[in-house]
DNA sequence: CTACATCCTCTAGCGACTAGAGGTGCAAGA
DNA sequence: TCTTGCACCTCTAGTCGCTAGAGGATGTAG
């Protein structure tokens, strides 16, 4: 059997090496087994959950809803209400976070649009930063 | 003169008290005069200080670029040009961020729509979690 | 006078890493 | 054989922008 060093874990899975250890450290990933010479040696299934886990971080999971999400993995006779639950709540504050960014998208435009290049007392940028009543869209 | 302290402060501006004292030590704002008693005492132009900070904060300016905004508002003869640099790579995060949400959210919601409540063995939530191939979008 | 709110300073904690110090181990090239 | 250089190890501390809490002093209202 071949050994997977971490700096290979790291490259299969897209997850760096210290943050390999990280994990490790916070109980996401078991500890795998150690060479004679200390060091780790990773199976396939911990890539795998490696991948697991950065697709997840991608998606803007937390580490505690990982977490879950992981040991429902770790036993598929579970009922997946939790999955869903957790990917539904992810969802719903994805789509704040759309909605408010869109508002400070428009904020932004109209101060870059508003500054005529000149002098501070007469920026529009500025001038919006300091009064937050001149906010055409206020609900931020 | 009236004195304003740091509770009022903060009522006015809507930044938190300790956040305030915060924006204090980290030079964001000029230390005020303090009373007998040791009291910070406030006069107007800190709280317009302060509600510029919150407002930037708000749209997500880092403290670094508001401090930048800070030195060009307090010089208004300065040129602008650093204020719209500022402002225009900001709308540029913001809007990189709304593309990358939009993408989340569509995996999102093919996995929420995918996920038929019954076992985990089943659920689309873990098995997209656990092969980033089945994204729709797979750019994050 | 007694509550109770507000103020003060200081330190430590949050999340999710990231960076750096200081050291070991191993293989390949001169 | 030496040495260069890389990948690995552990541990601590730093990042950002606050936030929480300890422990104490002061201000205000009834």
């Amino acid at each position: 059997m071949k050994k997977i060093t971490i700096g290979e874990a790291a490259r299969q899975s897209g997850v760096k090496v210290p943050t390999v250890r990280y994990y490790e450290s916070i109980g996401l990933l078991a500890a795998p087994s150690r060479s004679e010479s200390n060091q780790r040696s990773f199976e396939p299934a911990d890539i795998s959950r490696l991948a697991f886990i950065r697709h997840a971080r991608e998606l803007g999971f937390e580490i505690e809803a990982i977490r879950t999400l992981l040991t429902l993995q770790d036993d598929p006779h579970q009922s997946c209400a939790s999955a869903d639950a957790i990917a539904k709540a992810r969802l719903i504050e994805v789509e704040q976070r759309i909605r408010s960014l869109m508002a400070l998208k428009a904020e932004l435009e109209t101060m870059v649009e508003g500054c005529g290049h000149g002098r501070v007392d007469q920026c529009r940028v500025i001038e919006v930063l300091a009064d937050h009543g001149q906010c055409t869209h206020p609900h931020h």
